[in-house]
DNA sequence: TTTT
DNA sequence: TTTT
């Protein structure tokens, strides 16, 4: 089927340090783990309740996955645009399922939102979100880059709004 | 925490007609099992590829769980605003976890993308999607009906673009 | 037409702080003005360009307009789910439009992403984000707050994922 | 500013064919007028209201472009995700300003909803909604193809999910 | 100017 | 007019 859209957006804060590995290709891929949490209160009971949500994030994307190593640490708040993937493995001979939001390729994002990797403390120097920022967009950008992005006129060029 | 986005947008195709249980409470659960699919090219080989992922929709949000009980079937093209939830359960004394897209109070939203609910044939009638966008916008939607939403001015009256 | 969604998604900055007007009915009405700028390195000249985008928000919604006149300061982190509402006025004579980003009803979201609300500074005491993400939270939650969210099963019982 | 997030997502319906122009350097542009509208029931009345909102898109990127060119005519239904851009221009000497929603780059999508592009109906052949889906893919994709996308276990390599 |  |  065409015409379909797959796609997840989180702002949460990592539980955990990124956890790299290699793919057989050399390419990294990076794992986080990521909470979201609401709260609200009860209607009966009137009390404060909050429920945290545990997601798995997997990078594939080289850029991102690079950012995510450097700047990222437990604790840190995040914006991630990914999509849904379930996969299938064997535990004790049965079928188990994870499903993860999966950034790769185009239409996937990555954000610091916070420019300190606050959390962990013992994080040593990662630099702060504006390189990265920049290093990602590079290499996914189009717009000629001397010419203007828009002309005057359009569609309907004299009643042009 | 705080300041967090748990949020998931899909478009895609149920895989069945929709399963309808209810709460101990009398309302209605409705599971939708919903298909997304992605084409590209091998690099390498140069040939097609598809890719398609199942994903499992929990409707508990009454308004929107009448309109997929009513008016989708199997085939139905949806669009559906959801947010990521894991549940855990057991089998053969071993932990499972099934993640599932959750429609629920605010922040959720069920489109049909079809006037005809196309698919299984054996349908019957369940109306146009006109009737259901209607009902679900009732009960949350909270301008003043009679006021004009805008008036002339804002944040700078004299330059107010 | 049926089978439409108009969204937006934001994070940015606020420009100023928030202009609270009210409507004739007495309902607050908040402007805010919210910058998102993106980088990246110039395809031909290799210098870092950027951009900055100014986006007019507008908050009907009065649980998020209370948030956001006691919350949000200049400098304030925020994310925005919106739609986006073209509105005509007029200026000597002559039609203007201006777009606007429009938090009205359900599925509109504004979340704190700073918890200091840091910027202005002469900014009084207007709490942390937790506060407003409950009290929103309060006049649109559904779910049944004695019953459990899931139960376990579903669409197919015995192979449940 | 790093740190921010500019997302608009649109599903409508085109007011009128594509409008195809082209940039100096050759490259094509092309401008939609999509229509979302919203139904209700009027509070006070209790009659059934609509509005219905016009929004101009702007695609530049090309793949995008292409299909839109190809595959889109008047009455299509879209699903788009871009980018909110105001520009200025002049008119009579005044300032005027129009927000577009720009398609430009990574993280734009154009996805057809209706496999048939009715209608114009002097539409002429364009195939249907699957070629375009892989064409875009093709220049954006990145996991290499050989590889699996995922291997067993994770970031907890015993209890997997 | 679309769509239902 | 924000932010880094």
């Amino acid at each position: 089927m065409s015409g379909s859209v797959n796609k997840v957006i989180l702002i949460g804060n990592l539980g955990a340090d990124p956890e790299v590995r290699s793919l057989p290709s050399g390419s990294p891929v990076v794992n986080l783990r990521i909470a979201t949490s609401e709260r609200w209160r009860d209607r009966n009971t009137g009390e404060q309740r909050e429920r945290t949500e545990w997601h798995r994030v997997v990078i594939f994307n080289e850029g991102l996955a690079k950012v995510a190593q450097n700047y990222l640490r437990k604790g840190s708040k995040v914006y991630i645009e990914g999509q849904l993937q379930t996969r299938k493995w064997e535990k004790d001979g049965q079928d188990q399922y994870t499903t993860e939001i999966v950034l790769q390729g185009f239409n996937s994002t990555l954000t610091m939102l916070d420019g300190r990797g606050e959390g962990s403390g013992e994080s040593g120097s990662y630099g702060n979100q504006g390189s990265y920022g920049g290093s990602r967009q590079v290499e996914n950008r189009q717009r000629p880059s001397s010419a203007p992005a828009f002309e005057p006129g359009g569609m309907d060029d004299d009643i042009p709004f």
